[in-house]
RNA sequence: GUGGGUGUAGCUCAGUUGGUUAGAGCGCCGGAUUGUGGAUCCGGAGGUCGCGGGUUCGAAACCCGUCAUCCACCCCA
């Protein structure tokens, strides 16, 4: 019989594991309520259109990533690739844009993209992410970049840098992609392979290549910033003099373009080294169009996405076992009277509040103290037939294997007390 | 989709120019200790050498294919 696998790029979180992710979403979850945002449930899945109208149909996460699937009706549906698309379709959906308060939301779960597995990247993945809607003001993006940086900065991840950028408005990069595009054409020669291929397909990518020889060329390139219209320019500043009101370092970055479609204005990304060559660990943007591309009405937003197994691969050892656990009685049954009296000793500490576990394999006390041990339980209730004889157990402190008999007729009111550290 | 690395015990890894019965450390089980865990000592179990072909008297090793995994490109959180 062939062993069953789990598909290529999606894995297992082990309870080993899960600890480090509680604590990561939590921390999220805390501040995102601080910061006014509630959270969101949306589906996983949605009909295959609004991925490709929002994401924008010649990204590559529409053209080669999605996993898509027909329903029974013959409806195309898809494993959502991003949230930003089931968000604004519910904010559509349920009119939340009737609501006299921003709407500001903040979602987690699993997102999924076909694509070769490698450092930072998997099939099924990860994110947290915020999305505010309703506000065509500088403090909105403020608002949300902030929140990025105290979620990502509390968790005390090292070496992180936020970046960011001005896209301007369509027009703007309208204005200013024919003159890219000439220039690039003129030095064509001396770019890479792939940024050959950029020119057609997106000539803004060219300008963030990692090729030495393609950033000498884009150096002197005409720069976005300089077709940008006055109130992009302006509003951009506020929001840089914003970060600088609060303290939030920032680098601008002229070369950042954010690869999905629906993008303006504002734009950043914060990355980290020591993440291998998937070093963004959080992005976003403004995007003022999508609700109206989506079928709403114009509406301003803003919003980001953390990876969550990238932060997970940051955390450092001080944050990762951070979670403090109760003692925890190893219950040890043993003898034919002995096994009996453990079962009920074990439901009466757990119904009185305290976490007690056993091991029922062991039959012997050196068996159970074994166990005990490598459970890591601070206290072992040991019950045996003469224990059961006289109405009493014996409650052994693991670590100064100091021991009290307790009576089983008050079992947790007397254990209890032993429990607290003196 | 493209390129490269790695697949040997539960884990981390050795394994000589191809040569007898494939090893170590850690872990696991048992005993020393018949009702008291960890430490020590002694003993033990555990392997389709990823899989399938091929070369050879002989393959864990060499060749071909395949799968898995990791890393990088592309792209992105």
């Amino acid at each position: 019989m062939s062993v069953i696998k789990g598909i290529k790029g999606v894995k297992d979180l082990l309870p080993e594991e899960t600890p480090r992710w509680r604590f990561i979403e939590e921390s999220a979850r805390r501040w995102a309520t601080r910061y006014g945002f509630h959270e969101l449930r949306i589906p996983i899945f949605e009909v295959t259109t609004l991925f490709a109208r929002s994401i924008g149909a010649s990204t590559d996460i529409v053209e080669k990533e999605m996993y898509t699937f027909q329903d029974r009706d013959g409806t195309s549906l898809t494993l959502r690739p991003e949230g930003t698309a089931g968000t604004v379709r519910a904010y559509i959906e349920h009119n939340r844009g009737a609501i006299p308060v921003p709407q500001k939301y903040f979602y987690t779960g699993p997102m999924f993209r076909h694509e070769r597995p490698q450092a930072g990247r998997l099939r099924q993945f990860h994110q947290f992410g915020v999305e505010s809607y309703g506000m065509a003001d500088p403090h909105a993006d403020i608002e949300v970049i902030a929140l990025l940086w105290r979620i990502l900065n509390n968790l005390g991840l090292p070496s992180l840098t936020l970046e960011i950028n001005n896209l301007g408005q369509t027009a703007d990069r309208d204005a200013y992609r024919p003159i890219l595009i000439a220039y690039l054409k003129e030095h064509e020669t001396g770019l890479c392979g792939n940024c050959k291929h950029r020119i057609a397909a997106n000539p803004l990518r060219v300008l963030d290549c990692k090729v030495p020889e393609c950033r000498t060329i884009t150096e002197p390139a005409p720069r976005l910033s300089d077709f940008l219209s006055d109130n992009a320019r302006s509003y951009f500043a506020h929001v840089l003099a914003g970060l600088e009101a609060i303290k939030i370092p920032y680098t601008l970055n002229h070369r950042l373009v954010r690869g999905l479609d629906y993008y303006n204005l504002t734009t950043f990304e914060v990355t980290a080294t020591n993440l291998g060559a998937q070093n963004a660990v959080g992005a976003g943007g403004r995007y003022d169009g999508l609700v109206e591309t989506l079928g709403g009405a114009s509406t301003p937003a803003v919003g980001f996405a953390v990876g969550l197994e990238r932060i997970a691969m940051l955390l450092p050892d001080s944050h990762k076992s951070i979670v403090a656990t109760d003692a925890t009685v190893y219950v040890a049954g043993f003898g034919l009277k002995g096994s009996v009296a453990g079962l009920t000793a074990l439901e009466e500490l757990r119904v009185s509040g305290i976490s007690a576990v056993s091991d029922f394999r062991s039959t012997t006390l050196k068996a159970h103290l074994r166990q005990a041990d490598r459970l890591r339980c601070q206290f072992a209730l040991l019950l045996g037939d003469d224990e059961v004889a006289k109405g009493v157990a014996v409650l052994r402190n693991m670590e100064s294997k100091a021991q009290h008999n307790v009576l089983l007729s008050a079992l947790s009111l007397q254990v209890k007390p032993l429990l607290s550290p003196s």
